[in-house]
DNA sequence: TTAACTATTATTGTTAACAAAACAATCAAA
DNA sequence: TTTGATTGTTTTGTTAACAATAATAGTTAA
């Protein structure tokens, strides 16, 4: 039980922006902090590094993913078409009950930014695009997609510039619209766009970002 | 360096039907195989059952991953996707270096297969496949596709029924000169063609799981 | 023979101790 | 002040021993 325990308390950490990117999880810590040895500690951290979410370091230990400018276009890109596919999937398996749930859920939402809870709120943006993924009813897609959307939030906390760095509110209250009118057309149209926003606000020129990696800049020049 | 060691290993013999699905991973046996402790056994299984290539049973062990027939449907439906998209992405970098590339895989696939070696066989039709994704140059949807081809190959190797276990060679060809010709519509109906190929060859109905010597169908494949 | 029960064996899970590497601090010298 | 070396501390990596659980074999009784 505590390796899932440390994987879900990370997940959850990152995906609410406590966690920033670079950020080292040391062994003893997370050990004392869960109760449990080391061994167990050391497995969540590999599963952790397998979805890219963690970043294994030999002899030096684990820290938080920093994505590269180049990962970040990756994740994007490959976030971009599996929720495309997943909106089609949702508009054939649409139950009037998951449009409640979904309209539900961008409340709390909008309740959580009303009181200034960021983590809170990221957390439910979260929770919102992982439930359509439920809703489309693909394990494949939807694992995808919780690992896309985790590493768009540490994109997002490296690269973000001051201004949105959350989901708007409104675009998520169009997309359910959308899904409940079956207009694939303007859902996918909906869907480009809301990713869009988010890259859009991304600059990988002045990034407050306080590691880099000093061989990216150095070259090795032969005597 | 063992575990890595372990993972390409245990995943270069899913690829080539080596290890079928449902075969018990037994710590103490990897471990001598290895010559490694069971510390790095009991890492590198607990990444690949991250990739749902192999599942773990509390107390009772690793074991190759026996996918569900619903499972089936979600990873084909997860690949066809994920190559459609890279094939668009083919297009736009294919170089002709490349092209001689991959027609070398093919010749020596073709091989292969006059040659009987079905593993040989199977392993470079996986080449071929990532091949595309190396080109297309993205490195999320490349893991992924790796992850879905090998659990194509266990899923396969389940419920195929006896005729084509293997992707035909002369639409992998097409595939290629879809690609030289830049030709979008074609070239995405042939990866819809080729993915329906296998999948039709699958019969969910029958299914057999026969068992063996691990160490005889284990080879140690350097990182 | 089969079924149930017990004893034995093997395998997985956990823990602690040790080795090796990286890090931090101190101090000396340019 | 900065550089470099040395030492001590912390952290990661490895190994072995032990505990707990499951699989196996053997035995007895119906």
């Amino acid at each position: 039980m505590p390796e899932q325990t440390i994987i879900n308390s990370i997940t959850a950490a990152v995906s609410e922006q406590r966690l920033p990117a670079g950020t080292k999880l040391g062994e003893q810590v997370l050990s004392d902090l869960f109760n449990c040895n080391r061994a167990n500690v050391r497995r969540a951290l590999s599963t952790l590094a397998t979805m890219h979410v963690v970043q294994l370091q030999p002899n030096r230990g684990a820290f938080v993913s920093t994505p590269s400018p180049k990962e970040a276009g990756d994740v994007f890109e490959a976030r971009r078409m599996i929720e495309r596919m997943l909106a089609r999937k949702v508009i054939e398996n649409i139950t009037p009950d998951d449009i409640v749930d979904m309209r539900a859920i961008i409340a709390t939402e909008a309740k959580a930014r009303a009181n200034g809870d960021k983590p809170a709120e990221l957390r439910l943006s979260r929770t919102f695009h992982m439930r359509l993924a439920t809703i489309a009813d693909n394990q494949v897609l939807e694992r995808f997609l919780s690992e896309l959307t985790l590493r768009t939030t540490l994109i997002i906390g490296l690269y973000n510039t001051a201004g949105s760095s959350h989901c708007a509110e409104d675009e998520h209250l169009e997309i359910v619209q959308a899904i409940e009118n079956k207009d694939e057309k303007r859902l996918l149209l909906l869907i480009d766009q809301h990713l869009n926003h988010l890259e859009a606000g991304l600059d990988f020129k002045a990034s407050t970002k306080p590691f880099f990696n000093l061989a990216e800049h150095l070259t090795i020049v032969p005597v």
